[in-house]
DNA sequence: GTCTATACGCCGATAGAC
DNA sequence: GTCTATCGGCGTATAGAC
């Protein structure tokens, strides 16, 4: 067996771990971790067969557990972009909350993922999201603004209570239907709303 | 049988549906609805077997539905009673961000069925909370402000996204103890944000 | 109306042929 | 590494004695 195919049928395999992990995703996000069956995931990936998962994956919490990771390293490594092409902390959360209404657009199901879903009920072992990476970064954003006085607020969290609040709550409303229009449609206005709250005048 | 001792028995049976709902409330919130059995709930609701729990709920979903029920109704009797005491939008929001802080703090497992809680997930046919009377309730007092007034922004939806992400994010991080201290300790804060970004000056 | 026993189904997980 | 077959267990729900 020379190179060329030994190559061939990594990515193979790599894509159907790839296929499993969608699938999933998107039924998680859909019907709920506990609704979802291997089954269910098998089918949805493609033509295969619930048993053959476990090729893939020890049990069907490491699958969710990939998920998991996968999503919050994106994220992270997203941010630190972001904190790395922009000074002011104005323009750090500027471009996370467009990112956040794109994926929102665009990728509902990873937003569902971080916003709808209960992580703990199905991850219990997982830190709670606050805690990732991703949003510990997002926690340093916001601390930066309020050392460079662009900020107002008593800490990080508060700040980060009121100005994620009101954008993470559009989201949310956006993922359920609440709101009929796309995310991007009420993104001007939830930008103004989450950052009057906690600009310094 | 006289009438007093039915009288004691139906009250020994309500009694007993209301310690079911009780542990499961505390069990749902807890653990989560999927990873609680009846076994358990027999258990925390004392000394029952599982089979018992069948003479007062029809299953599982049943107690569910119950819970749900019962919260939404009684949040949206105090809205109803806060709503008729105050005429001002924002009195009456003060009273119903009390409320909420207030729950919090007293009644914890209340709010994290509220706002932790994926109700759907288990409860695929009721209606989304934010159809719910109460939150019905809550936007009609959002929208009072706006024809008095009071508040700016362009429809009630966009003033709840606003004015209750502030609030229910700063009550959820209290309830998943990323915030550390009761969520008293925040309300003045966290009403001062939320108000301010929505009242007309 | 409570407890014992038990039925039944579903799903996660494994074994083994190919 | 995929499919077939199957196990084992849990958890909901029911039946029946008392």
């Amino acid at each position: 067996m020379d190179k060329e195919t030994k190559k061939e049928q990594e990515q193979e395999k790599e894509k159907a771990r790839d296929d499993i992990l969608r699938a999933a995703l998107k039924l998680f996000t859909e019907k709920g971790y506990f609704n979802t069956s291997l089954a269910d995931i098998a089918e949805a990936s493609g033509a295969k067969t619930a048993a053959g998962i476990y090729k893939h994956f020890k049990n069907k919490q490491e699958i969710a557990s990939a998920l998991y990771e996968w999503i919050v390293n994106s994220l992270s490594i997203s941010i630190d972009d972001i904190r790395r092409r922009n000074r002011k902390s104005s323009d750090q959360l500027r471009e996370i909350v467009d990112l956040f209404f794109r994926l929102t657009d665009y990728a509902p199901e990873v937003m569902r993922f971080i916003l709808v879903l209960n992580i703990n009920e199905f991850l219990p072992d997982e830190k709670p999201i606050m805690e990732s990476q991703a949003f510990i970064k997002i926690l340093r954003v916001l601390h930066g603004g309020i050392k460079a006085g662009e900020i107002k607020a008593a800490d990080s969290q508060r700040a980060y209570c009121s100005f994620f609040g009101i954008i993470e709550n559009t989201l949310k409303q956006v993922l359920t239907g609440t709101l009929t229009k796309k995310a991007d449609f009420y993104q001007n206005d939830a930008w103004s709303s989450a950052w009057d709250g906690i600009v310094k005048t």
